[in-house]
DNA sequence: CTTCCGAATATGTCTGGACATATGGGGGTC
DNA sequence: GACCCCCATATGTCCAGACATATTCGGAAG
């Protein structure tokens, strides 16, 4: 039967309902953890969707890790759902793999991108942009070196930035402008002389190398920032559970 | 046509084998990062596939970050250059359970837990745990050395973890063990000569450091990691995109 | 010249069908 | 009981087609 059923306008499509129907019956137990979720055929009949639309919504609550699927053995629950820690919630990117305390930021240079540095490396048009260097620290101990390109059209006072907890956070309170993805890569780096004299760390020991990218709605880049930090005095530490808070004591 | 095109056994499903020619023209310079890719119907004829392998190829490329994917906009590289090394999606729970990569498991030692090994390190038991030793790695090319504790009433067969993307996994399909919390810690580290020759990486260099402790629903550990990464063939990388606020209904 | 609007277009959603593949578990054997 | 083999089964892969929806872009209108 090849009868169109119009979603009507404004709802969500029938792949993410039926994802939040399954979230729903395993968050008020009728699916515990460790119980299997009716097969992809069973859920055809059950909601009178293709099989493809099924496996749709099966695949979200894969990626959200609510569920394991195995051949033959179908689809077993493996975490209730719900504010879970390592959902991201979504208010900013900024901190969501925590910070050893709250690393502030100490301005050492605001001003235009030369066109050697970053902007070189990133392959960007160097007047597009502006630049900022300086470093992460905490009271007088500094953790790292950041170095970030800031596109010119959503570039705030250095005033705005020294308030804000995160300068993509003083981006979206300046201009509005959110994230709508971030790319973070993490590396491992061997520091050169000019970094180790700049962090006061040995030449040749190693480092940490984050590098993020910023995308606004359109999927245009307009933050990029790279930040080394000596291996003696940062990790990354993150905690994932499955356990939600216990609210009642 | 519905010609059946039967894939020789042993090989990648035709989307994925898309997606790394798509991973490969990208690294190679083919196509450059703000460019577009071909569109998914140019793709189905490109590649002689059905629309929805060209977007499952397609999706995969999302998921990893180098491409975004807007209508009407088409399909846009955004990754940074850097191929060569490997990289390890960090988004959630899930991906310390499933998909470690591709990177599979060879395991050089696994047996009972030497008392001046990793148990002394965490203070733990030796006669409770085993002990394995291997290479993270693809193909010949390795990327890691690893070394974890697994407690005695839960340890898989070699050949379990053998065929296994994960150990966690591996526990998981086995014993039904499921992690409720997992603590990871990611530092840099200074090869040591001894590392460095395990490796074949140059003494002295930088390689990232992952520590990671997986805890049963009582709380209890039962499975404890640590996986050496020399810097150059390695990276985490995430890609966190901000959803709409969900309708669903 | 600017603004607005419609058409073109690339991706998003969804149906229906077919064969592939891995594997849990039943049944038979030793 | 312990072991092995086979098969039913649930998910995985892939095809072909249709309509929906969001933007971009160019042309019409002011």
């Amino acid at each position: 039967m090849n009868t169109l059923k119009r979603r009507p306008v404004g709802t969500a499509p029938r792949y993410r309902q039926i994802a939040q129907i399954l979230r729903a019956a395993i968050g008020n137990g009728t699916y515990k953890v460790g119980d299997l979720l009716p097969g992809e055929i069973e859920l055809c009949a059950l909601y009178d969707i293709s099989r493809h639309t099924a496996r749709d919504a099966l695949r979200l609550l894969t990626d959200e890790g609510l569920v394991v699927r195995r051949r033959r053995a179908g689809t077993m629950v493996t975490a209730p759902p719900g504010p879970a820690t390592f959902v991201q919630p979504l208010g900013g990117f900024e901190d969501l793999l925590q910070y050893a305390g709250e690393a502030r930021l100490r301005i050492i240079y605001y001003g235009p991108a030369p066109a050697d540095g970053l902007a070189q490396t990133l392959d960007l048009l160097p007047d597009d942009w502006r630049e900022l260097r300086g470093y992460r620290g905490k009271g007088a101990q500094t953790v790292g070196l950041t170095r970030m390109l800031i596109r010119k059209d959503c570039a705030p006072t250095g005033s705005d930035i020294d308030g804000a907890s995160s300068v993509a956070g003083a981006i979206e309170a300046r201009f509005g402008v959110v994230a709508s993805r971030v790319d973070q890569r993490i590396s491992a780096l061997t520091l050169s002389s000019l970094l180790a004299q700049l962090l006061g760390a040995p030449e040749g020991s190693a480092a940490l190398h984050t590098q993020r990218q910023y995308r606004d709605a359109t999927g245009r880049l307009y933050l990029a920032t790279e930040t080394v930090h000596p291996a003696d005095r940062f990790a990354y530490v993150t905690s994932y559970t499955r356990e939600r808070p216990d609210i009642d004591r």
